[in-house]
RNA sequence: GGCGCGGUAGCUCAGUUGGUUAGAGCGAACGACUCAUAAUCGUUAGGUCGGGAGUUCAAGUCUCCCCCACGCCA
């Protein structure tokens, strides 16, 4: 038994996160903590919301809400639609919380102790009216270049210079409107990056094993251009956890908050502890700290493509630059996008389908299925209806559901709704354990892997085994003639649906259980003799007739569903 | 403009360190079967592996140039 630690990409906590998020991160996650789980393995799963950051602010502002209810309430709803997808965390956080924040100051006191941390001054516009500094894209102006009146600070829209907001001509917040704005000097802090630079590059550089996308990003920050840059990592808002070396004042930095990207991935670490303090565990420092027992834990995470610099570099230079015993990742595995039917997801335009309006129209198990034999692994992949439609009907209704019901069905018609007795097995049923074995290596190993589209499909060639075998033997025919035969066939078909349920709960959980219980069978144990697992429920054992598992989407709605999630243009 | 990931059968994708007739699933066609959610199973369908040049006894698989899509950055 092994210990694995695992932790999804935090979602950011402004509004509902669509399907394309959730494939980044949370989902493949999932499916690997349970299967670490299936397999008896001691596995510690986090998530959290990411909480702090100008854009949280803005949207509890148009809500008309304090920020702290408007992340307390946000988190309230991310958390249910996490649980009505099956997403198995042992703890959803909140980066908000006081250990967040009491482990993020102690960082970066540890840091500024080694010489990690420079202070320096910069000009930042800064608005009376609304009370703060505006970051770049909070500003709007006419831009000098081209006389375009939407211009934004960082860059003009219109002709795609890149511009400085003291450049643009009568500037105004785009928070309040005011056109009140002034130049401020105000001092950050930064962490210097570049001198942890070689100590990183060796550490990637010894990673030949993680995914191609994962590495050539780390690389190309490493190594672009002047190599890697410091990064200020203090902002001047309120939203956020206060600039603190450890539990002394920093001076100078009264008023200022860490930026986002320093805190959220420490929010890991202390998820963990907010784990502990809800109850649900009694030892974080096991999973974290290589001096308290977690030098032999494995840590996988999962995230997507744009959030790899912060997880191969930024967060690592936490770590390491700290010199404190600290767990570090030992296995990144990052993805690409999905796309909706031809162009992006997009929240502005209602383009796509979100995670509430996906469990609205159908059940959690049908979008896992899709959305992870499908997971955008090696490229940016597509979403499109009749694909989904395709996908569900043939390997969920046909494949899978049709086959327990067949022989669920055949059972009762010809038999009763008991394990059928007698008949003995003989080589086509030799050649089928054999089959089913080789299968199930093939599948154990891409989930090892973490190689999720191949998982899927390995999968979906061990339900197509169980149809193969019964269109061979056919014991709707055998039963004409030799009743005892037909008995054994079924006999075996029935203990293939347990065998399916148990190992495709990692994809489909909800349907897995249901038909677990359809075969009344408490044991889940993974299958590791599959004869032996073929034969746990004894003749006699009585199973119901399950319901349909999967129904088929049909023509009529996939057309409504494209017209409801196409958005505005 | 720079960089990154891609461009393989109608569709979605596999293709180890270069090596015999380039694979899978879906869709399609045909056949078998009739227990089942009009489900299943089998067979077939022949894509100059984006284009060009090169290295090699041998390239989808390495090098160079170009084209296309997407993304990131400046």
């Amino acid at each position: 038994m092994a210990r694995h630690l695992i932790t999804s990409a935090l979602p950011y906590i402004n509004g509902v996160k669509h399907l394309g998020n959730l494939i980044g991160s949370q989902l493949p996650a999932d499916l690997f903590a349970r299967y670490m789980r299936a397999r008896g393995h001691e596995v510690l799963f986090l998530c959290a919301t990411d909480e702090h950051g100008t854009p949280a602010e803005i949207a509890a502002a148009k809500a008309g809400q304090s920020v702290q209810d408007y992340c307390a309430e946000m988190h309230e709803v991310q958390s249910k639609l996490a649980d009505g997808f099956r997403l198995s965390f042992d703890h959803y956080g909140r980066s908000s919380s006081p250990q967040n924040h009491k482990l993020t100051q102690h960082f970066a006191g540890v840091l500024a102790e080694r010489g990690l941390i420079t202070e320096v001054e910069e000009n930042m516009m800064y608005s009376p009216v609304d009370g703060r500094y505006l970051p770049d894209r909070y500003i709007e102006g006419t831009c000098p270049n081209c006389g375009y009146h939407d211009a934004r600070g960082d860059q003009c829209d219109d002709c795609g210079k890149l511009l400085d907001p003291v450049d643009l001509i009568d500037p105004r917040s785009t928070i309040s409107g005011s056109t009140e704005l002034e130049m401020r000097a105000t001092k950050h802090l930064f962490l210097r990056q570049s001198a942890m630079k070689d100590k990183l590059d060796a550490w990637i550089d010894s990673k030949s094993d993680w995914p191609v996308l994962t590495t050539s990003i780390a690389k190309k920050w490493l190594h672009d251009g002047d190599g890697l840059q410091d990064r200020g990592i203090t902002r001047d808002l309120d939203w956020g956890v206060a600039v603190q070396k450890g539990d002394d004042a920093w001076p100078g930095m009264e008023g200022k908050v860490f930026y986002v990207w320093f805190d959220a991935p420490i929010e890991y670490i202390a998820c963990s502890q907010e784990w502990v303090e809800a109850g649900k565990g009694n030892d974080w420092e096991r999973w974290w700290r290589t001096d308290k027992g977690a030098d032999d834990v494995t840590y996988t995470q999962f995230m997507g493509k744009d959030n790899v610099p912060f997880h191969t570099l930024s967060f690592p230079s936490t770590i390491l630059g700290s010199e404190e015993p600290w767990k570090l990742v030992d296995y990144i595995k990052s993805f690409n996008y999905l796309n909706y039917d031809g162009g992006q997801f997009s929240t502005s335009r209602g383009r796509g389908v979100f995670m509430n309006q996906a469990l609205d129209i159908l059940p959690a198990d049908y979008w896992r299925w899709w959305l992870l034999s499908h997971a955008p692994e090696s490229s940016d992949s597509e979403f499109t209806w009749e694909n989904f439609q395709g996908s569900v009907n043939k390997d969920l209704a046909d494949v899978l559901g049709n086959f327990a019901s067949r022989v669920t069905k055949f059972c009762r018609s010809k038999f009763s709704e008991a394990v059928p007795e007698g008949g003995v097995q003989g080589e086509r049923e030799t050649q089928l354990i054999a089959d089913l074995t080789a299968g199930l290596k093939e599948y154990e190993g891409h989930m090892e892997a973490i190689e999720v589209r191949k998982a899927a499909a390995a999968l979906r060639a061990l339900w197509v085994l169980g149809n193969e075998y019964l269109q061979e033997v056919a014991p709707w025919s055998t039963f004409k003639t030799d009743p005892e035969q037909a008995a054994m066939q079924i006999r075996l078909a029935l203990n293939m649906i347990r065998l399916y349920a148990i190992i495709s709960a990692p994809f489909i959980p909800d349907a897995s259980a249901d038909l677990l219980k359809s075969m009344r069978s408490e044991d889940d144990t993974w299958p590791t003799d599959i004869a032996a697992a073929l034969a746990t429920m004894p003749e006699g054992h009585a199973f119901d007739v399950p319901d349909v598992t999967f129904r088929k989407i049909t023509d009529a709605e996939r057309e409504e569903w494209q017209e409801q999630f196409a958005g505005q243009s």
